[in-house]
DNA sequence: GTGAAAGCGCTAACAG
DNA sequence: CTGTTAGCGCTTTCAC
């Protein structure tokens, strides 16, 4: 209720418990250089006054500020949720302090990169999921700290990032398993910077076609965005109204496959038996639709990204240039299947009964 | 990518800019009295040798650290990835740097309230919709800086929160309008700390009914995760099999609500000729199901909580007891519907037209 | 308008 | 094992 009264210093402590306050700091440390008995006197003296070291004093002359920050564009999206959820634990059993730069549009990017807040108070950066320019790398480059980027690959710096392509290719050879020829690809739009996903699942969909020896046709690929209503209903028409529609659609994320089959069943058509639908994520939607998808796991990429910023800290002759990949897992559930009517080409009528 | 070279310090800029370090310090805090001159000759400096303010440095002699932190139960869910995306910009406007504590478990909880980390590494605490026992909000009484409980009542302490009583209501009302009589309340587990809100939107929900004179009837009241898909399954299941079965459903969040849709049509039964559902949220789902809802704004709350938090801390005059409530509004979709037949049973004939 | 000096609370040598 | 001494890089009097 009064915040204005002072904290006690390590001084105090030293008072109370009749040591010197480098005795404090050592019982405090748990360095192993302090007799028991003055151990217990000092923890109780700290008890007794509620005393908490200073991080900003003693990172004055250790030099480490005991805090890691993180770069994100924002804070409402699944991936950052699960992978926030994971990091900050991790780094509080360290006993590290979670700092959070939220870069929402354009502008605060710009200052972000102009200013570097980060510079000088914290120990490492995490990056998640920009699409950094050269120069904002060069940039973070010269921060005087470890940063590790998270969510995309980094040319020589250390990064940790799922196998999207690995991941793409599992969901369109799924669907080419099923039997399915014409198969879509819905790229959500970049403005949230997750576009190094985007273009690697787009390969990955590419190169599964190229192996089945279907030519890739960019009237397959339309980007959608799941908060826009109208331009899914857009996107989804466009597709129904193709010479020779698909019968099979990948979204790039769980949250637009289920917001496509929405549409698509608004518009009457039926999944999976008129149309399957693969997502990417395992999200906690996908449960719930029975959506068949591929999964990765943002909690455990928080988790790696954090053990190694750790580490990067901790030892500056860790590899600075480490990348860590990680795996996906498919996940087929109740929104593929097999193609309807197996007709022995592709010009016919799409007449599923 | 040598994060051992040391940073520049105020000293070596004002060697550069042949000044004295105190001058230096004048300039980058904007004070007035300063030259134009020396004032251009010292940013130049600085900018040349990309200088920044220890801020370790900085708050050991000013006492503020110039860090608001937040304890949250987690961050992977709509309402605090909302709140906080907004709140982090705030801050960081504002020259302020976010720390988060996420606290996931009780063992990470008791350690947390045991220790105190954010005690003397913080300006300010918002505590985020914990439903806290006495004991912690003592703990947190002499944490030495203010504390804002967001998305909770806390009797004397600053606070702020959505109006859940009025927002339940207004729901409530929405389906006894809609000629329902038989209305369901489905809060969901409180597992997540969010209790506060639950109990709320239930007091709501049951005046609605007293005010139009209808008897409260625990079995139309049934708790249910929208993570745990069985449970939906046995909660939805429960509720038709009731004598007198619903005919409309409140969901305590949007997300419950759309999962609860999603059962009822795999049950066949139609939404909402045979069943109306009305959420709680308008979560980004709400739009692109056409989800009946109550809307409240969590980046409201994180922006209205951002700036008492400021408040508070410039100002140890300004009132500490403060509510900032916040209001709701009622949003029909397409998943409320006038009931279906309206049956001349029960009370009184309810027949519209 | 500017500089010199003192000191914020801690840790890191160095003695003892 | 423990105390003493010196700063860490800033901001803040107080002179000039």
């Amino acid at each position: 209720m009064s915040p204005a009264q002072r904290h006690p210093t390590m001084a105090d402590v030293a008072d109370r418990a009749g040591v010197s306050a480098s005795t404090v700091s050592r019982t405090l440390r748990g360095l192993p250089t302090v007799s028991p008995e003055v151990r217990a006197r000092v923890q109780q003296a700290a008890r007794e006054l509620n005393f908490a070291v200073s991080r900003q004093a003693a990172s004055l002359v250790t030099g480490k500020t005991g805090v890691v920050a993180v770069l994100v564009p924002t804070l409402n999206s699944w991936f950052m949720g699960s992978a926030l959820s994971s990091l900050g634990p991790l780094l509080r059993a360290a006993g590290r302090e979670l700092n959070v730069y939220v870069i929402p549009d354009m502008t605060e990017r710009t200052s972000f990169f102009e200013r570097l807040p980060a510079r000088r108070n914290a120990d490492a950066l995490l990056v998640f999921g920009f699409d950094l320019t050269d120069d904002e790398t060069a940039r973070l480059d010269d921060l005087g700290m470890p940063v590790i980027y998270v969510s995309q690959h980094a040319e020589g710096r250390p990064s940790v990032y799922v196998d999207d392509v690995a991941g793409a290719l599992k969901a369109t050879r799924h669907l080419l398993n099923l039997g399915h020829r014409r198969i879509a690809f819905a790229p959500t739009t970049g403005a949230t910077g997750f576009s190094f996903s985007s273009r690697e699942r787009l390969l990955g969909y590419q190169q599964a076609l190229t192996e089945a020896g279907i030519p890739l046709d960019d009237e397959l690929v339309v980007t959608m965005a799941f908060e826009d209503k109208r331009g899914l209903i857009a996107g989804v028409g466009h597709l129904l109204s193709l010479r020779e529609p698909p019968t099979a659609l990948f979204a790039e994320q769980d949250e637009l496959a289920v917001a496509v089959i929405h549409t698509l069943r608004q518009a009457r058509i039926e999944v999976p038996e008129q149309m399957s639908v693969i997502g990417f994520d395992d999200h906690q939607v996908a449960e719930w639709f029975d959506l068949s998808t591929v999964a990765q796991s943002p909690s455990d990429m928080g988790r790696q990204a954090g053990e190694l910023a750790l580490q990067l800290i901790d030892d500056s002759e860790a590899d600075h240039t480490r990348h860590i990949v990680l795996p996906t897992q498919l996940i087929p559930r109740a929104t593929t299947a097999r193609r309807a009517s197996p007709q022995e080409d592709d010009e016919t009528p799409q007449t599923p009964s």
